[in-house]
DNA sequence: TTACCCCACGAGCCCTCTCC
DNA sequence: GGAGAGGGCTCGTGGGGTAA
């Protein structure tokens, strides 16, 4: 069977091939089909002789995808996606949908945005599925080339025209670290005790400069940073164990004093403001059940980040 | 034009074999 | 031993031919 005559007759192979990308199992993916395990090797067979490649190969810890069938994923799952999109219904009942959502958000993002929000949701929609997946570089450019469906994101300054958003909330860069710590004892943090601090510094995409990195460089200034890495939530670990300073989004900070014993400050120089926004790409825009979805999580979202700025600033 | 029949083909299942 | 592949079978569907 030729490739195009694959597409035409049989979608249900592209299912079948979708499905064995995500399990790297023939049983599994047959499982989650509600198919027999011979019917999807069957189709596997089909795949390789349209596709003219072995697609998976069998080694002792399963079935390891070619890389052919590695480069087939992102495309299809973004043809099936929209495919489902085009069949699916225009009318979305959340207490009855199985569906899935694919969203995008740091650990940051699910523990003060996220994470509170579940169980309303789930409230709603009971059997709805999250699935949250970590950013990789720039979210807007991912949601462009069919990666999740959703983002909580503080976009860059190309944002493509498909991505459309609703903002959240502003937020400015605030200082913690533990209550023991020498500059607690401070009422407020002066630069040159900034400066001789030891930094902690939380970089997703490995960069050696953050935002406050940034700030700094513009009055011909640097700090020490001693320790990169990639999660925000571990960092906070690390701030309560040592005396790094650790610079985090004021929303994060006001989110875990309740659980880390940290004292938090204002910084003692000028970093630029951010926004928060849910965004989304053109192709979900329409699509009752994501409209639904961006609808619950926009109210969630607003209301938690109100509740985490009036504990920053209660005034 | 419509209804019916026949046949080919695809997809599913069970069972068994093969392979890692 | 577990998981994938293959053989043989059944069933459903669609297309083509034919009769009313």
């Amino acid at each position: 069977m030729q490739l195009a005559d694959l597409a035409r007759h049989d979608l249900n192979a592209l299912v079948t091939l979708h499905a064995l990308l995500d399990s790297r199992s023939v049983s599994r993916a047959a499982e989650r089909l509600n198919l027999s395990q011979p019917a999807v090797s069957r189709t596997l067979a089909k795949l390789r002789q349209a596709f003219d490649d072995p697609l998976f190969v069998r080694t002792h810890r399963g079935l390891r995808p070619t890389a052919r069938a590695e480069a087939l994923g992102p495309p299809l799952a973004k043809l099936l996606q929209e495919l489902g999109a085009l069949l699916a219904p225009p009318t979305f009942d959340p207490a009855s949908t199985t569906r899935r959502f694919n969203l995008a958000s740091t650990d940051y993002g699910m523990h003060a945005f996220l994470a509170p929000q579940w169980r309303t949701l789930k409230e709603e929609a009971p059997h709805l599925r999250l699935e949250v997946e970590s950013y990789r570089g720039s979210i807007e450019h991912q949601l462009d080339e069919g990666g999740p469906e959703l983002a909580i994101s503080v976009p860059g300054e190309r944002v493509p025209a498909s991505v459309h958003g609703r903002e959240i909330g502003a937020d400015r860069f605030v200082c913690v670290m533990r209550e023991e710590h020498p500059l607690a004892a401070k009422e407020a943090l002066d630069l040159d005790d900034f400066l001789a601090a030891d930094h902690q510094l939380v970089s997703m995409g490995g960069d050696d400069r953050g935002a406050v990195d940034l700030a700094l460089e513009r009055e011909g200034l640097a700090r020490r940073v001693s320790l990169r890495q990639p999660h925000f939530l571990a960092s906070f670990s690390t701030t309560q164990h040592s005396d790094l300073l650790l610079c985090v989004p004021g929303c994060l900070a006001a989110s875990v004093i309740d659980h880390w014993p940290l004292a938090l400050r204002a910084l003692p120089l000028e970093v630029s403001a951010f926004s928060y926004w849910l965004v989304w790409h053109e192709r979900h825009h329409a699509d009752a059940g994501h409209a639904w979805l961006r609808e619950r999580l926009f109210h969630g979202l607003t209301a938690r980040y109100r509740v985490l700025s009036e504990r920053l600033d209660p005034s």
